[in-house]
DNA sequence: TAAATGTACACCAAGTTAGTATAATATTAA
DNA sequence: TTAATATTATACTAACTTGGTGTACATTTA
């Protein structure tokens, strides 16, 4: 019941970019240095979040990822499912046919995960990474503990 | 971000148990039947049930197992978490130490995964087999699909 | 053309999952 | 008291997933 390591480290990728002014290219090195992300897996995840259109690559001297949308149009979910593919909390909602019980369809146990699981991902697609901007400037400025 | 296919086997071995009158035994070969779960897998996961005390065993002829409490006092979430220990969506929500970034306290990743998990316990905590039982009744008879 | 960068593909060790095998123990009924 | 029916305990295993690493190549800029 939990994303992978790989997901989190694409999170945490996606918010670094998100944390620079809007266009502006930062090197996988850099990404990986600030976030402690090992740099060889870094490249590689960077390719899903390519393939899935949320970050755009630069080759060349000076080259790098650049968020491809604001970081208001990019959810959690967005993320997720570019790393772990679709999210579903058991086999049979991923593929009903081979439900050894009943299926999606009869099955109550599967109809009540169904549901859980549609709240997950509402949940996991209504944050979006502005929303951790503001939330980590309020943070460590504003708004510090006494 | 699934539950095991040990985890849906045991709703679905605790959901058969619910259709029981209160305090009736089923044997594993039954439960397995009716459920299509591998007999010896599912004896496996009826220990974890058991120390988790949710099922009651009773050994020799006319053995068997029965719920140790009502449908409507077990959920979701005490069958899953019995089978797949605690829930929890990525590792640092786990163990928030061993976080190679800021920790759960810092980082507003974190933050919102942690918010996240605990709409989904929430969810899981909040459907019974009560509710399932009466989901399943009014499905077989009286709003048959016409 | 050298240096800095991303891309592509292959490989691998460790852990997890979904089981199976075997033998022992407890209870009941004949 | 023995046979049959159950659960319990322990150990094993094949296949898959995860979290990486290694090597070689391609592209861009100075």
């Amino acid at each position: 019941m939990r994303i992978t390591q790989e997901a989190d480290y694409a999170l945490r990728a996606i918010y670094y970019l998100s944390t620079l002014e809007e266009g502006t290219k930062a090197s996988a090195n850099v990404i990986a240095r600030s976030q402690n992300i090992p740099l060889r897996f870094l490249l590689k995840l960077l390719q899903k979040l390519r393939n899935a259109g949320l970050v755009e690559s630069y080759m060349g001297v000076n080259g790098g990822y650049a968020l491809s949308r604001k970081p208001k149009d990019i959810s959690f979910l967005d993320v997720i499912e570019a790393i772990d593919g679709p999210v579903y909390i058991n086999r049979c909602l991923y593929d009903p046919e081979s439900c050894n019980n009943l299926g999606v369809e009869k099955c109550s146990i599967h109809k009540a995960l169904h549901q859980i699981q549609e709240n997950l991902k509402k949940d996991l697609s209504s944050i979006n990474f502005q929303q951790v901007l503001d939330d980590t400037e309020l943070d460590g400025t504003e708004y510090e503990e006494v």
